[in-house]
RNA sequence: GGCGGCGUAGCCAAGUGGUAAGGCAGAGGUCUGCAAAACCUUUAUUCAUCGGUUCAAUUCCGAUCGCCGCCUCCA
């Protein structure tokens, strides 16, 4: 059974089964023209994790992704070039879905447009306003945060002393509003003066939180099992979410809220207002390879803070490197008739160890270890008397099953070698035999250099692609 | 001010009321022409500090110190 943990609304307190074998999960991606940093990819590689787990479980998964287009900055730009939305948009949602699919995640089900879904919005604005959940102040549309007594519920937040009250950042004199805690559903431009879009209820543009609420409820149904997103978005987005869509509809909006901490480099929080965040391809071209970046993103569960440094980067190379060359050995591995250890027995054990972490809220701390646990106990027995033709198999599969949640093992290498590389590897096996060692190396260091990295076994050479 | 999280070996960290997973790095060894890979051994009498509860606390409670976040565009 699946469970999910240290739940953060009233909501959760009891389990929500998921049901008829079907998850419909929502994850809140960035804004399309950030160049997101890789602390922002935490939540996105979590969120692969999650859809992975679920259909390993044998969940019928639906994931909606929502790159976001609405916003000022992004509106004004492409009216200002005189292009459209998705024009402007476009070459920074390539750049983005480079980064997500060299990360090796699958992309989602659904990956919507928020301009594209300005009718969903408008018919839930609508709602809201014929239900007194909404109303309009100087042309524009807000929340009436007063008519939603669940309002706080997610993130915990009481007002008696907060926004209300003394908070400075708040300048109550500047809005409209029946209170200062009321947010936006629907801002008033004018006529000409600006872009934007025609409601009944004036031209104008959305809100930044009705979009969610739109596109979720449309693609997921009113009520979803699964609603992810950043830790930084609980509040007040997520909160505005459940507070547009539970007052529209009047059902539970989410069963279950996944938010994913954040990243720390060295101990200081990655942020852009800091100016100490880099990106996935910052890294990439520092050299590191794209499968450790996954690792080191997962190696923690998502719910706790990461503390990223470069020293635990490169030690996930080594871990993912260890990882690589123990599928490797196993696929190649010479089948013995004997075997030191009951294999089945630690393959299903290792399955069983796998699930049970992945199950107890997503510990995939635990899980990696798990995977940990069966390579260092198969390459005891492989540097013993050896596998046997089954349970050689067996691993292979567990490996296969491990990895179609973590995807931190990478394509496997091709098994052929072009007849080039082929002729100076039997070159240098010729050279070892006649024990020219001089040439054996020298040929080595040659075949390094295009790639191809050899180590001697008793069996013969084994290469790898580096 | 309101709300929340964290403090476990050199580093990244899991975890539990009964006495510390896993990975990386380090040291020694086995194997090997060398290298690489792999294996073995080893690295926290101790889980920020001080009290309390308990037969027993790293795990519960309280206090203290330190760090981080949300409440404001960011995952």
């Amino acid at each position: 059974m699946l469970r999910f943990f240290n739940t953060l609304t009233r909501q959760q307190e009891e389990f929500h089964p998921l049901e008829e074998g079907k998850v419909r999960m929502y994850i809140c991606g960035p804004t399309v023209w950030n160049f997101a940093h890789i602390g922002n990819f935490r939540t996105f590689v979590f969120g692969d994790i999650l859809r992975r787990y679920l259909k390993f479980k044998g969940y019928d998964v639906t994931h909606v992704f929502n790159l976001t287009d609405i916003d000022d900055r992004i509106i004004n730009e492409a009216a200002a070039r005189g292009i459209s939305i998705d024009e402007f948009t476009a070459p920074y949602i390539q750049y983005f879905w480079e980064d997500f699919d060299a990360l090796g995640n699958e992309r989602p089900e659904v990956t919507p447009r928020a301009t594209h879904h300005i009718p969903e919005m408008i018919d839930i604005i609508s709602k809201l306003l014929e239900n007194g959940h909404a109303y309009e102040s100087d042309g524009s549309i807000y929340y009436r945060i007063t008519a939603f007594p669940d309002y706080g519920k997610l993130s915990k937040i009481s007002f008696s002393g907060n926004i209300t009250g003394g908070s400075e950042r708040i300048d109550t004199d500047k809005y409209e509003k029946e209170d200062a805690r009321d947010f936006a559903l629907w801002k008033l431009v004018g006529e000409d003066e600006a872009p934007g879009w025609d409601a009944p209820f004036g031209r104008g543009r959305p809100g930044w939180h009705i979009e969610c609420s739109g596109m979720a409820m449309k693609y997921l149904g009113e009520t979803l099992d699964i609603h992810a997103g950043g830790q930084d978005l609980q509040f007040p987005h997520h909160e505005n979410e459940i507070a547009q869509s539970e007052g529209s509809t009047g059902k539970l909006f989410a069963k279950y809220w996944i938010h994913s901490e954040f990243l720390k480099i060295d101990d200081v929080t990655m942020s852009k207002s800091k100016g100490n965040f880099f990106t996935f391809r910052d890294l990439r071209e520092q050299g590191y390879s794209a499968l450790a970046i996954r690792y080191l993103l997962l190696s923690v569960p998502t719910r706790k803070q990461l503390n990223f440094t470069f020293e635990g980067l490169q030690g996930a190379e080594s871990t993912v490197e260890r990882l690589r060359n123990f599928r490797s050995l196993v696929t190649d591995a010479k089948t013995s008739p004997v075997s030191d250890l009951d294999v089945a027995a630690l393959v299903t054990k290792a399955l069983a160890d796998f699930e049970s972490s992945m199950d107890d809220d997503f510990n995939t701390a635990a899980a990696l270890a798990a995977v940990h646990d069966l390579v260092r106990e198969i390459n005891t027995v492989m540097a013993g008397k050896g596998l046997l033709t089954s349970d050689r198999d067996a691993v292979l599969e567990a490996i296969a099953k491990f990895d179609s949640v973590l995807g931190i093992f990478g394509e496997q290498d091709s098994s052929v070698l072009d007849a080039e590389i082929e002729a100076l590897v039997e070159e240098r096996q010729a050279a070892r035999r006649d024990r020219d060692f001089a040439r054996s190396d020298d040929l080595r260091d040659l075949l390094a250099e295009k790639g191809i990295v050899l180590e001697d076994t008793k069996d013969g050479v084994r290469w790898k692609r580096k």
